[in-house]
DNA sequence: CTGAAAGCGCTTACAG
DNA sequence: CTGAAAGCGCTTACAG
């Protein structure tokens, strides 16, 4: 809590600018309506008297925000992170400001969150739902604001959602790897249950069968954490030792898993071929080759800008979009 | 910008709960002058109406506001990340409103993410400054708002700054090192010129002094990436083959090293010892040794939170807030 | 505890 | 383009 001095308002402004309230106000929201010269005298003066814009105020008055909310699940997941700064920037270039919260994959936290926010009179939500968010909570609270979904759907819900063609990618990545001609195959990830990781096991699934192959069972991660997959991996593989495919999830599973095979020593001629479903920029660098599909943070937060433009215009956007995946396979090991 | 409908306000809240204005007002900022049968009055109209406190409007009003800006230079480093997520639950538990932003390593989308904050009224800000954040404009902005620096101080600038003991860590690593007898020791890590890297390098070679051993010359990433730390290993060490320990800047400078070694092929007898000046909780999952030092995010978001607590009620806090490090050498093999 | 009143800094018609 | 006026939803003394 701060207590803020008497502040320079558009009062100020108009006086030295020997111009009226009104025309300072036509200033600062880019009306037209105004002539180059008395606009000129209002910026000089704006720029003289040190002014600073409240937005508060102006919010308060015309019933208009320009603040979006974004909740992240996990915001150290650098992928994340990453799509988290490029939806801040374009937001930005379109007179948005980004307000970046993280739910830290906590239900309670996001759930608070949300509700704080409202009291600031967020114009929208966009939100990377934790695991069991409720689509009732998310539908009651679209009732009331804009809000959308991003990179993770909530099943049933009404709320537009953009993401990655999750399916496709995974199912580029196991194409990739049973083209090679393996047959023991398996797929892992953290919370195989969600529905982004459905959707990822599903496009696996597709290509096995394509391939006549029987995948084996998925091997769960307690976490989406290297550390996890690696202890995941070691259990898994003193079951099935004949495990010669795998794909993962993201490239910080791949991490795991190729820190595992370097930990349990497997022979080179038991080389065993790995796949990620998508790729972290600059996150991993495996001594290895690693196949992975690239998900583009930047198609997904352009994306994600377009629907909620929609939002914003009150023309209800599709309640789904699938972002296209770049199907190009990079050998990350360098 | 969205239209928002007609709001609930306090008069509808009043109205229902059968009391006046200003006693809802007052439930609202957490009066104690409020009888207890009002205030569960009030709280039953506030639910039953879905009522939602206006905050600009209580800012306005009482020119105080508890929205903290924490301005982030690199989000996508997890440690980064799991900071201004720690420090983000520390100022919500607190009553302050966190709003995370990012600056993206550049030095202008810093300069505007601030201006823009101001006119959302701020109460304070919390930068992790970009590289070259110029002294004068931190100062100048300090004349105007409560701003406090974490993680990076500004060279001469008047500003509070929060910033782990980076001398101790790196001495700390590199006398772990050195106990061990190694002779041919180098630091590596990014942007070299910076106040925080050179604290570090600082520690560096106090240690090595204490050895009586000439350090190398320092080893430069062109970023904070492994695969910037990978090739630039790999450059160093085609120069100074003799090269036989490594103190690294942090985690992911170590992760690139590690692969470095890897694809070099060094063999075992030339063994080269490798140790971190920070450590990335969940980052790095080495199949080797890795000796590093624990800089705990929480302890530092909770002396960020004490010094912002001082800067909020206008005690000057001190200039420079030096946290310790936990010199718990950790094996993170595993 | 209440009620009337003033005011935070802006926007928005509206008549000139 | 101007100027006076109303009002957004709240807080804050103040007299009762």
């Amino acid at each position: 809590m701060q207590n803020r001095a008497k502040s320079v308002t558009i009062f100020d402004v108009a006086d030295l600018a020997g111009v009226s309230k009104s025309t300072v106000s036509l200033v600062l929201t880019q009306s037209d309506k105004v002539g180059k010269k008395s606009k000129q005298k209002v910026l000089k003066a704006i720029d003289e008297l040190g002014y600073i814009y409240n937005r508060d105020a102006a919010a308060m008055r015309s019933r208009r925000s320009n603040l979006v909310a974004i909740v992240i699940n996990d915001l150290t997941n650098p992928y994340m992170a990453q799509l988290a700064t490029n939806l801040e920037r374009i937001l930005n270039e379109n007179n948005l400001q980004a307000m970046i919260v993280s739910s830290n994959n906590n239900l309670e936290l996001q759930t608070n969150a949300v509700k704080n926010l409202k009291e600031y009179n967020a114009a929208a939500f966009i939100i990377c739902p934790v695991a069991n968010t409720c689509a009732k909570w998310l539908d009651t609270l679209s009732a009331q604001q804009k809000v959308m979904t991003l990179m993770r759907e909530v099943p049933f819900s009404a709320a537009p959602c953009v993401l990655p063609d999750y399916k496709k990618a995974s199912h580029v990545a196991s194409m990739h790897l049973l083209a090679q001609g393996v047959t023991h195959i398996a797929f892992i990830g953290s919370e195989l249950s969600l529905s982004d990781s459905q959707a990822l096991q599903s496009g696996f699934n597709t290509a096995c069968s394509q391939h006549g192959v029987t995948p084996l069972v998925a091997i769960s991660c307690s976490q989406n954490q290297a550390l996890s997959a690696k202890n995941a991996f070691i259990e898994a593989y003193a079951k099935h030792p004949q495990l010669s495919a795998l794909v993962c999830e993201n490239d910080i599973i791949a991490q795991g898993v190729f820190t595992a095979i370097q930990t349990l020593n497997i022979p080179t001629n038991n080389n065993i071929k790995i796949a990620s479903c998508y790729h972290l920029p600059y996150y991993s660098v495996m001594p290895y080759s690693l196949s992975t599909v690239v998900i583009n943070t930047h198609d997904i937060a352009k994306r994600c800008h377009l629907v909620l433009k929609e939002l914003l215009q009150n023309t209800a956007p599709p309640v789904k979009t699938l972002v296209n995946v770049n199907s190009l396979i990079r050998d990350s090991s360098q």
